[in-house]
DNA sequence: CCAAAAGTGTTCTCCATACACCCATGC
DNA sequence: GCATGGGTGTATGGAGAACACTTTTGG
């Protein structure tokens, strides 16, 4: 027999931690679970991988099927396995950070879909297993990670107005930003092409819509330029 | 039958990189299999998680066992799931990288405990299964993170010159820095303590030995303060 | 006394920060 | 015409980068 049957094997599962920003606060997704263990209560999106199936596919499926999202941005964020975190047995999850952007109307289908739906991160529930350990790496990651890394693009629209994403980061940073200093850091890294379109419809000047240039941004990543908010 | 057992499962690995900073090179460590699959190919250290063992403990083990090596820095680096990464089915492995300093003596016990061998990071063997892949991934996270956090230290002695941590963030990073300005901002930094005592047995002026101070740096950390090389 | 590395200051440039007012639009 | 956010320039301080010589030690 192969030496891959001679081992015990925990089983594998992904559980994947979204991220939107809704009505000036960074929320999560989770589920209500409907069944044992820790039927009723809220827990992060996920599931067992199936046996031919990457990982990160596995995650996408699971999103697809538990809140009917698909298509966002998704990394891999680390891999939980304590012996004892699921109370069924060996359980090992890897952990993954999505971001979406919910003015694409996508939310209300998931939220619909089942019972999901979104909180503050500063105002959860009890979650489910070590998921809270998880969310709070998801948070500290993402807080890391998008102050040197175009990560807040992800969760906008494709066009977004100056003072919209200077909100984002606002907030997922918890500070306020001087306006002249982050439009003239932003544009001066040349990374946001301005689209000719104005915002319209409010009681207020029109604000210009740009939209962030991925192409030049991989072009002056192989240059050696690094992003820094 | 508990939720659990319904699913399939794949087998579950640990694979360590571990490096080191030997005759002005950045090296790692690894071994020559015994059995098929990739029998007598050179891999990285690694083997099957046990049923009630934590994965961190599951690294630190097998790297005992197949190196000698221990009470080393190991970080959980990334978990590898592609379906066909293993010829004998699936298998997915969680990967960490550690970091070890070769002057403690270990070394040698490790290189002679088994087919192990140093390669410089820039001469490397063919690998087992996607282990290049793998390596790839750690060498990026350790250029990566060794700017903005204290990773150095761990590769260097307890007592070291100023020299000597200069000459290993050279390697590291690959491009020659300079003496006055590197001296000032890390004695600035104010988180090395100098020991009193002097560098022996060099045919030029003795170099004053320094040590890092862990301590003070968590102190630091926790008040928001950012190492950065 | 010679070879080899240790140790040390100053100048300049650039970037981050702090800060306040006029402009365009919808109602 | 007024309320609301959009859009803009300048002065200052601090940090990074460039740069060369004297000191100490062992052999």
């Amino acid at each position: 027999m192969s030496p891959t049957y001679e081992h015990p094997r925990p089983a594998l599962t992904v559980d994947c931690v979204v991220f939107a920003v809704e009505r000036e606060r960074l929320e999560v997704l989770l589920i209500r679970r409907a069944r044992e263990p820790f039927a009723a209560s809220w827990a992060l999106p996920g599931g067992f991988v199936d046996m031919e199936e990457n990982l990160e596919t596995a995650a996408r499926r699971e999103l697809e099927e538990e809140t009917g999202l698909s298509d966002l941005f998704l990394e891999q964020l680390y891999t939980f396995g304590r012996p004892d975190r699921d109370p069924r047995g060996r359980v090992v999850s890897v952990a993954y950070y999505a971001l979406v952007n919910l003015a694409g109307g996508q939310v209300h289908a998931a939220s619909d879909a089942s019972a999901a739906a979104w909180f503050p991160v500063d105002a959860l529930p009890a979650l489910a297993f070590d998921h809270a350990e998880i969310l709070a790496t998801a948070l500290e990651r993402l807080r890391g990670k998008v102050r040197y890394a175009p990560l807040g693009f992800e969760l906008l629209p494709r066009r977004f107005t100056l003072t919209e994403l200077q909100r984002l980061y606002e907030i997922i940073l918890g500070r306020a930003l001087d306006k002249r200093n982050f439009r003239r850091k932003i544009q001066g890294m040349g990374l946001l092409v301005d689209t000719g379109d104005a915002q319209r419809g409010k009681a207020h000047r029109a604000a210009r819509l740009y939209r962030f240039d991925r192409r030049r941004y991989r072009q002056l990543e192989r240059e050696g330029f690094s992003f820094w908010v």
